[in-house]
DNA sequence: AGGAGTTAGTTATACGTAACACTTCCACGG
DNA sequence: CCGTGGAAGTGTTACGTATAACTAACTCCT
């Protein structure tokens, strides 16, 4: 190798084929067909290679005046819920020639106050899951191509939701058709659209259930945080079943039992969401509703492609499963 | 919309504030001092504001010829260990302008081949994470400054590692100082260098110590692989501890441990790797080898950081700290 | 034979920014 | 009163690419 000094460029591929730098770019953009004969096309291609030319994409960003690039906005990459979602996201994104770049909102990383700073890069669109409704604004206000999820579609704009009302119902039933009445609900101490959704829905679907009883305890996400407040919940009352917004409150909620010297599920069922690796690993291994965290990625990423695509998708909504486990038992 | 409007440019601030574009370049690029007034300054900020002017990335990088945007290579995101990693690295990027742009290789997502081509950004550097040599070499040919982490310092480049055989030595003093002579690793069954090293360490610890018997069963990362693996091996040999590569292997013994009627830590102790929230959420919880994925990430971000500034910084080793908890007891 | 149409290209330009080189204005020292 | 030098800008260019507009040669049809 005589240079390596700094990156060839199409200008130099073409000196090496003996074309015009406009050449290059239509054999390498794949728009040379009727334009370029075949032999050349081939002398293009084989320049390229063993010069090993690699396209300046800002260069190209810029001429297109479009990047290929989509920014995801998660609250939290900690936990594999997420990290699924990108997953899931980043499949769709580069089965289409685009890429994911990930912005852990709000309080993760960095001046939170602008996202795109952050994210070095120039972005054609959002996905933004589960954000507070003023940091969605801020986004908004970029007028980017956006895309929530687990937010309110009564909000307007463009959303993909998992199927949470649905989950809460198979929850409820199941423990309800166990004979269950007596329940706490350990909620997520997060202020989320989706939560505020669980919460809502079980305590609805409860009521109309003659006999039953409801009490709420909040806790941070995390096993820890539940475990204590767990614990200083089931001191007082006592419930048969305990359904939890997340499957690492729940195995908080083990522990406190443990403590407790109640025995799951003889003494206490316990439900959770997400089904996350977490679920089988704990024993009894837990009753959880499925969430399938890269479909939602995938789904959403899809939805997002539409809209650049200059498409209207209808809000949708990812149906849940849920995975009955050795958690849930027959009330005593 | 109204009307198609286009995003503002460096130009349109400059007519807003009646001065030339250079002269908004200047003041917004922060290197106006001696250049243009304080009163100038002030309007042009004053106009950008107005306008809500954001410069266009892709222009800048082209004119710079830099993107401060790097590239992290990881095996997987579905752990998360690596969630952790980006988390760090992201952390310190953002607090020098830079970006981290995600590639789970290899056959997580897109075609593996090309790196670049996927994560759709132009960089600036690579992260690349317990990768094949193979997937490095290839990574290599682009000639891009390159950090690698869990890699071999001895295979030349920039390295940073977790101080892995330290706390393989961790490990093994605390069990035999236990009395357990009788060991079984089970390893993760990939092929890359950090589980090499784990391997390699605690047979040539155990082999100083007269009367130890060491042997090796291989799993895929995961509970369920690990369950099965380690049922296997347990139904033959009878150690009385099992080392595991892994908190989710260790997850997984624990369920082979309770199929077969044993009792972990009573009949049976066991150690994992990792720390993840894992370790404490199963019963009893895991004496584990803390890893610290958000510093190994820090460390990782510093050293490319410190490469692009033209050093050439030393291989860098992260301490690892044993967390004792309730797996491991003294043998009966 | 004379255009119309096709093939195989080339030339020129614009995308938005940063920075170098240049100009103008003014104060001030000798 | 001229020259010097700093302050406060402006004009211009280049980064590498994609593409619209143009050209030149050939083929073919009537």
């Amino acid at each position: 190798m005589p240079r390596a000094r700094t990156r060839p460029t199409s200008r130099d591929v073409a000196r090496e084929a003996g074309v015009s730098q406009a050449a290059v770019s239509l054999v390498l953009g794949d728009k040379w067909r009727g334009r370029v004969s075949e032999t050349t096309a081939e002398r293009v291609r084989e320049a390229a290679r063993t010069l090993g030319y690699r396209p300046n994409l800002a260069a190209r960003n810029l001429r297109l005046g479009r990047t290929r690039t989509v920014l995801l906005v998660v609250p939290a990459l900690t936990t594999e819920f997420f990290a699924g979602v990108y997953t899931g996201a980043a499949r769709v994104a580069s089965r289409h020639g685009f890429g994911v770049v990930l912005y852990p909102s709000p309080e993760g990383i960095g001046p939170a106050r602008d996202p795109f700073a952050s994210a070095q890069a120039a972005l054609d669109g959002v996905i933004a899951s589960s954000m507070a409704a003023e940091a969605l604004s801020a986004i908004r206000g970029d007028q980017l191509p956006l895309v929530m999820l687990d937010s309110d579609p009564a909000a307007g704009g463009v959303t993909v939701n998992l199927d949470i009302t649905d989950g809460v119902r198979q929850v409820t039933e199941h423990l309800l058709g166990l004979g269950h009445r007596r329940f706490l609900h350990l909620g997520a101490d997060v202020p989320s659209w989706t939560f505020e959704v669980r919460a809502r829905e079980l305590e609805a679907r409860l009521r109309r259930v003659a006999g039953t009883s409801l009490r709420t305890a909040r806790s941070p996400i995390s096993i820890k945080g539940a475990e204590a407040a767990a614990e200083a919940a089931l001191s007082g009352h006592r419930p048969t079943a305990v359904v939890c917004d997340d499957d690492q409150l729940a195995a908080g909620v083990y522990k406190a039992a443990r403590r407790l010297g109640l025995r799951v599920p003889a003494d206490l069922s316990v439900t959770g969401m997400d089904d996350l690796a977490l679920a089988t690993a704990i024993d009894p291994e837990l009753t959880t509703v499925r969430l399938d965290a890269e479909l939602f990625g995938e789904r959403g990423m899809e939805a997002l492609l539409a809209v650049l695509n200059g498409e209207k998708p209808s809000g949708t909504s990812i149906p849940v499963h849920l995975e009955v486990r050795g958690s849930t038992t027959r009330v005593p």
